[in-house]
DNA sequence: ATTATCTATAGATCTATAGATAATGC
DNA sequence: ATTATCTATAGATCTATAGATAATGC
């Protein structure tokens, strides 16, 4: 508002559209380092989190970046497009460092347990919470099928991962018998998205290690040998974002 | 289409309009035995499940009642009133099982897993999901704050069953350990949810005997007495359902 | 010439209201 | 007169496209 869009005769010099081609914005542009593709998702994540899908508009995604709602498709085919790029980007971290942790030579416990540690801390760490939104029918009928064939994928690790950890913690038979349980782990992840509708910051990372507790003893983890597996899974993770560097942002650190 | 609507002259004491008054329907109105209120409600709780609560129209709704998209609003005031009206019915049950199964005589650990297996059945007994809608953000915002406290009195229940369950169970200090991860109980319950989405019906029903085995090996019972509290806890929860009629329908037994 | 934005708008809905209409019931 | 429906529509969006515009870069 104001009186942007002014900057009538820039210093020969100087940067009148900060030194980047385009059609200069009406608003602005704080810059924060973002592309505007990731302005864009970053926003809409937050959005969808907060409001859902369907009931977040084109216009609202615009009016938060700073943007016109209509410049939008310049950067995404259709709003749908969106979506589909932010959840991809929530399950293929997971499923990299599932990757990572199989090729190394880890204690099939403490490798499961680093995935679990990953995983919640990765749903706990999105502000946004959009992972909510893969559990919304919408996504059923579309084609959002790449999505779910890679949360298929992560589950079915989760199983592999798990029946080693029975084996290598208990006699067949009693690995056989808790091997019906198996799916509660995933379970107990995946519980932490509704989670968190009780309560803030300091209550998710309580759930993180309740969760990460609850999993161990469900495989039949001895409670006194518990601590030593997490710290174990721990270091393992820490190996990991070492190597390949924490995921720079998903949902970020606007101050809003 | 075809010919409704035509029935000219009917019979003097024929029934013209099924006897009831009112503007006949245009459409012929299969005669189910739901007043046009309940077969809203129904109608609604499985698109809304289907599709979720922003993408599902109120023509939608009035289509697969078979009334015209307006006379939605001689039933209920308007859209949100008809999620008000379905989210309440989705805790209350839980709610009243709750209360019946305090005031019984009950050892305490039967008592929480009969009140998980209530739960549990009734998540996974409603065909269509409307259950997924709680956690939608959308619901944060709005009037909807009366369910969402009826939630939070559910969960404090479960605390306190847990709690007393803990305490039955073990010496005090163990008990205040395992308290730390009482809200798992809650959490695999509210997962069912998100675990439906895996499989059909089969895969329900051995989610919920896996999940009810889960919460009580949480909760520190040894393996070899989980077959009994099953047991006693599905026999009080029989009594319970003898002594106030199972819930008649919630989203229905539709044949589409 | 290319890039990234803007303005303007078409076309499609979607919710909710106003008011008519066709039954029953008194 | 009351009840439950219908028809018609106002008003408000919402998505996506067309085409202009203002930068940079060659």
């Amino acid at each position: 508002m104001t009186d942007a869009g002014r900057q009538a005769a820039v210093p020969p010099g100087r940067q009148p559209g900060e030194g980047k081609p385009g059609r200069p914005r009406s608003a602005p542009k704080r810059h924060n380092g973002l592309s505007t593709r990731e302005e864009i998702l970053q926003a809409a994540s937050r959005l969808f989190g907060e409001q859902g899908y369907a009931k977040t508009t084109t216009r609202q995604i615009a009016d938060t970046v700073g943007i016109k709602q209509s410049t939008l498709y310049y950067h995404f085919a259709d709003k749908r497009a969106l979506l589909v790029s932010l959840l991809s980007s929530t399950v293929t971290p997971a499923l990299a460092c599932a990757r990572w942790l199989g090729e190394r030579d880890l204690d099939p416990v403490v490798r499961l347990c680093a995935l679990v540690s990953f995983d919640l801390d990765t749903l706990l760490r999105d502000r946004h919470n959009l992972h909510v939104v893969y559990h919304l029918p919408e996504l059923e009928t579309d084609d959002f099928t790449p999505t779910r064939a890679a949360q298929t994928v992560l589950r079915d690790t989760y199983r592999d991962f798990s029946r080693a950890a029975l084996a290598s913690l208990h006699p067949p038979r009693e690995a056989a018998e808790l091997a019906e349980d198996m799916d509660l782990v995933f379970a107990l992840v995946e519980a932490s998205v509704s989670q968190r509708q009780w309560g803030g910051e300091e209550n998710r990372f309580r759930y993180a290690t309740s969760a990460l507790r609850g999993s161990l003893r469900l495989l039949g983890v001895a409670r006194a040998d518990i601590p030593d597996v997490i710290t174990r899974a721990e270091q393992a993770l820490a190996d990991y974002r070492a190597e390949v560097g924490d995921p720079p942002l998903r949902s970020g650190h606007d101050a809003g």
